[in-house]
DNA sequence: TTGAAAGCGCTAACAG
DNA sequence: CTGTTAGCGCTTTCAA
């Protein structure tokens, strides 16, 4: 470490008071007359005193720090949310600990330990996609340790969330869809453990029912979010003898993977296939032809995991609340076929 | 805070011995009875004991966290860097704590400061667009606390960084254009205080130069690094009587920007206009059509920036190195005009 | 109005 | 081989 910084004990020693005296006039005890505070708040200021973090924090038993786990850190979506959890931490002079599970369960785990080792108070996670089995969260449910989960969540009757509202978006992008002439609407899904793809399929079965459409099995798959397998999955679905004429993707990744693979195959877009995904703004206008997508609120994701988190910090045992946030179909040209 | 967790205190206390033999204990300390530290052991791992790591850290004067600043979260280019410092920090068993500047001078100040306040052993910073000043890095100088920069870099003869070989990836890329048969190249630059601005900027003189073209300063524009600056200074330079036939964009955003005005003027690229930019691997491949780009080895650059920083902890005061990395022109469509 | 002492959890020097 | 003590920086009784 580089040198020590000045603390109460170099200030006392150097104006001949007591560390106490110190420590309370720079809190502006009234006990402590008015003109030595002045100057022992004068004397900090000009040595740059600040107080020391791990002292206050080993005395009260808090470390002013929050563990988020997210699957990884290079995907928008979770970047954006950490930003809003970031915002509200710095409000309540919070610190975030950022740690990437890279969608396994082994890594997932091992932050949970790690996180906890460090004293974090407590955690906001998103499950990776691998996650199938949430013992592991014991420890913190058991202990009264602050845990929030948001986006991919689990044991929602034990730990507050907030998921965005997976059903309603899959059911309005499956309307819109046939509202626009697509009659054969296949759904690229995630790992069938994971509630987006449950929430999300149950969409999808909503709006093939309100739109009167047929259920046909073969156009449903699940895909490990991976751009290969999106790609491989794509390839599957084109092959079919009676081809898709929409594709609804669970999220960013599989949905461009299953744009360049129609692209590769000589059918346009939304002509031959329409396409919407989950995804961020971004993207979606970058491409061509532009994406109509499912838009996540993520900043604000990221805002109301934190409140929630900070909800339980200081009541650790009241009933876990889940939010909900509402998603917003943002129509552009994937989804639009030119009629006839 | 939740429930307290087990001290050595309590454990002592339940085996009648005192902390300190259960403190040796558990570091298998030779003077302490096989027995008794195995016992002691066991009773740790049943209890579940961790040390405190704030206690460790007051008495070592060591946090084991570094501050890292960069100018947004939501980029690649940085969540990907951020990555590669996480990968080393871990392996040193030091955790990161991540602050964004928003590309504000003010927002980097003052995440420097509450950093410190932190007690972060020390800070790996890109520096914001804005940032044309660099005297709030003197406390950490001059206290010789641990800094590396990357990318965006400053005072390089007393802080160590990692940077791209920005002059010369400038030059391939210019190069690279004119044996395509692009006469007229535009740059679209960032703000002019920035090394990469300034480096890439060389790059392209040079470029010029091999390839024996004239320089037009109508040709070179500076931008804020905004979707919506760049997108104007596209337009401007379509207005040109003279427009160029090939766009250099100096990142991620701005390259985006052009190729969505490109697209609004009618004109197409490659053939009207070429592009090229300085970007990540994914985007580049959607986008159609798909974008010859400079690629960074982000992840690698990550790495050497957490390198530079334990070089530093364990020597503060040894000259600071500077690490420029390969990057590589990766050549897809967007810059391979069809030859008539 | 101020100081002395204890304690948060831990390690290390010193005794025994 | 094990215990006692001091101290990292800070707040908080309790005394004066």
């Amino acid at each position: 470490m580089a040198k020590r910084r000045v603390s109460l004990k170099d200030l006392a020693a150097e104006l001949n008071v007591s560390i106490s005296t110190v420590s309370r006039a720079l809190r502006n005890h009234p006990d402590i007359r008015a003109e030595l505070t002045r100057e022992i708040q004068e004397l900090a200021r000009a040595r740059n005193y600040t107080p020391n973090p791990l002292a206050m924090g080993l005395l009260r038993q808090e470390t002013h720090m929050i563990g988020v786990i997210v699957p990884d850190l290079v995907t928008h979506f979770y970047a954006s949310i950490i930003s809003g959890i970031e915002y509200v931490a710095k409000q309540n002079d919070y610190y975030i600990l950022i740690a990437s599970s890279r969608e396994s369960f082994g890594k997932e785990l091992e932050s949970v330990q790690n996180l906890l080792k460090t004293r974090v108070e407590g955690l906001i996670v998103c499950l990776s996609q691998e996650t199938n089995c949430f013992d592991h969260f014991d420890p913190l449910i058991n202990n009264e340790i602050p845990l929030v989960f948001f986006d991919r969540v689990c044991r929602t009757d034990e730990v507050p969330s907030v998921v965005a509202d997976n059903t309603e978006a899959a059911r309005k992008v499956t309307r819109h869809f046939y509202e626009n002439g697509c009659r054969r609407i296949a759904f690229i899904s995630g790992p069938p453990h994971l509630n987006i793809s449950q929430q999300r399929y149950e969409g999808y079965l909503l709006g093939l029912h309100d739109c009167k459409l047929p259920f046909d099995e073969e156009l449903v798959m699940h895909c490990d979010l991976s751009t290969d397998d999106a790609s491989r999955i794509t390839r599957q679905l084109l092959q079919l003898k009676n081809i898709p004429d929409a594709i609804f993707g669970i999220n960013d990744t599989v949905i461009f993977a299953a744009m360049k693979e129609i692209r590769q195959t000589g059918l346009t877009i939304p002509n031959d296939v329409a396409l919407i995904g989950f995804t961020g703004e971004f993207h979606s206008t970058i491409v061509e032809p532009s994406l109509t997508a499912v838009t996540h609120p993520t900043f604000e994701m990221g805002k109301e995991a934190a409140n929630l988190f900070f909800e339980r910090i200081s009541d650790p045992t009241a009933a876990p609340r889940q939010i909900e946030m509402k998603t917003s179909l943002v129509v552009r040209n994937s989804s639009m076929k030119k009629m006839l």
